[in-house]
DNA sequence: TCCAGATGAGTTGTCCCACAAACTATATTC
DNA sequence: GAATATAGTTTGTGGGACAACTCATCTGGA
């Protein structure tokens, strides 16, 4: 059994790989004429959730280049989703807020992406849906530093804390 | 609490993205002089233990695209760790097999990959890492149309299904 | 049997994207 | 107020992804 158990785990990157790009796939075609695709949604979403308040830290928060997210950008505040809002307590500073149109856009976008992804989670039970979002959550809350604020969505934590 | 819950588990995709780079960053430079480096590892790993009947099957299943697997396989091949193995029942095909030295690699690199993985899931305990690796599994096999096999690590399963 | 289409693999060419380096403008620090 | 750091942009370049094409071989039917 130690073959196949050193074995067990080992897919883990493939899995990874697996799951991210059925995700890219299922995800990517439902955003239209959004510039750039997931880069455009990740940002939008952020943007208007996210509330960070910088170019910087936007394309922090979303691991891009920095260089890169100017033209990401350019081409959203073209399609008219975000504008470039100067700061005039620092001058240097560009923060990036959702126009009317982005928001609406967003909405409708959000509400279809969410729906593929449920169906990527098809394999899995409502409970186990759950419990994977909820630790997906954490672990990438760990990676990023970041308190896994306190969820409603805690039907997974109790699953797995609440044991023998 | 209907507008929290709508966003709880907005952030899918980028958890999924988090992870990625991070399973990226922290695995990558683990890999020293391997030929593109998580690809390459990917699919040393996936000849190993895969046993994929084409080269074709191989690119396949890493969604890797097959005009691109063809000079992947041929770096590999330079630094000795595979071979292209020709079929004598159809003279089309090449089966990639591992060469000693790449089952060598190959169990070396797996080992710190290990340890890697299990410092990017440092955030969970022991029981919530084995679950959220069996929930991985089952997402990527369900994705795949691949039966989960069964598998030693089960403890996820039952702290999943065995409840009220 | 032989032709038509399908499939495995490789080659070539093109385009896009990521990354580095350099530059401007502003902020901060000593 | 000079030096250094930071926000953002521009430009150039190399590499990788993908499409189109070719070649060899297999397969299924007329």
């Amino acid at each position: 059994m130690t073959p196949q158990e050193g074995r067990a785990d080992g897919d883990f990157g493939w899995h990874l790989g697996v799951l991210l790009s059925a995700y890219h796939g299922s995800v990517t075609p439902l955003l239209g004429e959004l510039p750039h695709a997931m880069r455009g949604y990740q940002i939008l979403s952020t943007v208007v959730h996210g509330d960070q308040p910088t170019q910087a830290a936007l394309a922090a928060h979303l691991s891009i280049d920095r260089t890169v997210m100017t033209y990401l950008i350019d081409d959203l505040v073209k399609a008219g989703l975000v504008e470039r809002q100067l700061n005039p307590a620092d001058r240097r500073a560009r923060k990036i807020v959702v126009t009317p149109l982005g928001e609406r856009t967003l909405a409708e976008l959000e509400q279809r992406v969410r729906e593929a992804e449920e169906s990527l989670l098809g394999g899995l039970d409502e409970r186990q849906r759950a419990a994977f979002r909820d630790l997906l959550r954490r672990v990438a809350c760990g990676l990023r530093d970041i308190e896994p604020q306190a969820d409603p969505c805690v039907a997974a934590e109790h699953v797995l804390t609440e044991l023998p």
